[in-house]
DNA sequence: TATTGTTATACTCTATAACTATA
DNA sequence: TATAGTTATAGAGTATAACAATA
């Protein structure tokens, strides 16, 4: 126990993984149910219905998914039930530009209320708007902090000699 | 967009999942290659170790599983890794209790130094002592809100006509 | 030479249903 | 009749490596 954390890093550290982890679960059960979707390919339509436009697949990744593979794999699903469409792009002849469908919209807008819903029931219902600012301020630093630093996310390609893990 | 959540309430919801899923990749990365665990397989052995004596399989489960199937699953290999126990209970017949080996303490002590520095440079770094404390309350609030409510973990059983998702 | 994306493949995790045994 | 746990099985998600094409 020479450098653990303080007793209370440790506990919020694990409140704060299981209590994601709870919301994480009930999420997902309320978007299968409602709209057959999984909590990432839920993600990926949000970000993609509310951009200005469409975006390429690493941009797309950015934060969501953790292997280029991954994204192709979602992106096909999603493409194959009609939510997503893929083209060239005109700017870069490598990249692979995804859009929205109408249909892609609409199974946001039918599926939305119930996650609001069960985001407001479970995460909210018990915070005062100040705990919501202190939260909204914590964990936007927080994720900024972890785009910054490496391990970063898919853009960057791991060098082939195993450079361990962080 | 009828009855979106307040702006403010979406920005936090979505930094607080992907900031929890950049930390979750990470950690998970890191005990895979100092442990060759899951971040699951880790919790179920810090709670084993943290424990005062062997658990039964569904105390063990309450916030780390959700179904009974995985649990065994993922005892089974603990216990084929020589890291815990499983044998019978002396209070109640039906149940098993699980406890953890020397070797699965020692393993948890391995892979602990590094898993307590990476969730400080990652989630600890970019937050002072008030946000600490701001935050260990509002999660454990949350935490306990969720256990509380419905739907519960894995202690209560579906009941065999689908009840639907929640 | 580095980057974008896909493919093929393998593996882990999870969940459902059916089952046994005990309370 | 309800609960504890296991088994079998199937499906979904994810990652690695090898690859083609473009910058």
């Amino acid at each position: 126990m020479a450098d653990a954390l303080e007793p209370k890093q440790l506990n919020t550290y694990f409140a704060l993984m299981e209590a994601v982890s709870l919301l994480q679960h009930a999420v997902s059960q309320q978007l299968r149910a409602e709209g057959d979707l999984s909590y990432v390919q839920f993600e990926l339509l949000a970000r993609l219905a509310d951009s200005a436009g469409p975006l390429t697949m690493t941009e797309l990744a950015d934060g969501v998914v953790y292997s280029r593979s991954g994204l192709t794999h979602q992106a096909g699903l999603l493409e194959k039930a009609g939510l997503v469409t893929r083209g060239p792009s005109a700017d870069d002849q490598r990249a692979t530009v995804v859009g929205i469908t109408d249909a892609g919209r609409e199974l946001v807008a039918k599926v939305l209320p119930g996650h609001i819903d069960a985001v407001r029931r479970l995460l909210f219902a018990p915070l005062s708007t100040s705990d919501l600012d202190a939260l909204g301020g914590i964990m936007t630093r927080v994720r900024d902090h972890m785009r910054a630093e490496p391990p970063r996310s898919v853009s960057t390609r791991r060098s082939s000699k195993g450079s361990g893990v962080l």
